[in-house]
DNA sequence: ACAGAGAACGAACGTTCGTGCTCTTATCGG
DNA sequence: CCGATAAGAGCACGAACGTTCGTTCTCTGT
């Protein structure tokens, strides 16, 4: 504990927003310090490596998206109203994720995708436990009577990824301002054909 | 004319690959010019700056996405061949172009997010052409009778990209390989929900 | 009061980055 | 076959990169 842990806490903050714009590979030492009022050295004491400072960015972002997203979204009942407040909250915390960048994942997906390394192996690691939630909370709905148990439950997740990147992509990219409708929209058919007849 | 067109092609050539792999951003003057067995100075003369390099390559990818998969779509029959057509070259771009990387699009698409510049608007241009290309062979389908007219062209082009970003994500990032079939799948649901009833 | 640990500093390292020069070699039209 | 011109090499630059080092504070426990 102690002051030490502050610091830290700050420069992850700090990292994850930079990330989400620059990516974890134009994360710099040198303008995380300038930025944070340290040294390099300093800063890079808390670190042994940037490698192990981008793990443990991804590592910080994933808590913080267990808070905001997963942990209020199944306080929800079963079924239908826990899956929309997933979708809802994963919204909100790629609009927000505050200022420019969009979601550090997103943006880490891509720019990870051929590169193997234990950072590209903490991501997706955190992505499959992420498509897992999703596939869990869809189960649970089937259990509940309410999804069609037909269905592929790992299917249904990679399909509501689908949306959130399309999402993603219109809003961030394209900055479309019909983005939020068409995800909605999409996300209503998505959820529409997965119901019990 | 001459020799240097050869080199100039050459260079987009790897630029693309390279830049599929390791961004836009990521991609260097100096690994370039030691794979093409170039030095550094000559290689720059033919661009005279990286940006101006970086939107090169993006028109250069644009095009052979044009002579790669939209102009042989669009020799297809109207309506769902076409658009049918459309699809499954993407799809065969994005695991082709060659060895790693993916598309080099998608990887852009997520770098550029939010970094204003020529480079991004660029691509936006690029991307809003393609997303419009969707839309017209969308809308010639709506004319030929087989697709609902009550839809928004626009819409369906957007749903089209996020089932291919979907499964860029699967494939690429998780190696999933499932991803194909359902890629597939998605598209399926897709255009059975946009064909006249 | 003192020892030791933790936190941050400034300076420097070897590399690589993009970008300029100048100079030499190839190419090609008249 | 020659001379203009294009293509590329060679070299150097300032800046930024990740990383290491030795040092200096400021606490905390004895």
């Amino acid at each position: 504990m102690g002051k030490g842990d502050d610091t830290r806490t700050a420069i992850l903050d700090r990292s994850i927003g930079l990330a989400a714009e620059v990516g974890l590979e134009g994360l710099t030492i040198g303008r995380l310090a300038t930025e944070l009022h340290l040294s390099k050295s300093g800063l890079f004491a808390h670190f042994r490596s940037k490698e192990a400072l981008q793990i443990q960015v991804l590592d910080a972002a994933a808590e913080r998206f267990v808070d905001e997203v997963v942990k209020p979204a199944v306080r929800e009942p079963r079924g239908e109203p826990r899956i929309r407040a997933l979708f809802d909250r994963w919204l909100a915390w790629t609009k927000s994720n505050s200022g420019p960048g969009g979601c550090l994942f997103v943006a880490a997906a891509a720019e990870l995708d051929d590169r193997p390394g234990p950072v590209r192996d903490r991501l997706v690691a955190l992505q499959k436990g992420w498509l897992e939630m999703i596939a869990i909370v869809f189960r649970t709905g089937v259990t509940e009577g309410v999804f069609r148990p037909d269905l592929d439950p790992e299917e249904f997740a990679h399909d509501l990824y689908s949306v959130m990147l399309g999402f993603h992509h219109a809003s961030r990219l394209m900055r479309d301002p019909r983005a939020g409708a068409r995800a909605q929209a999409a996300f209503g058919r998505l959820l529409s054909s997965a119901r019990r007849t």
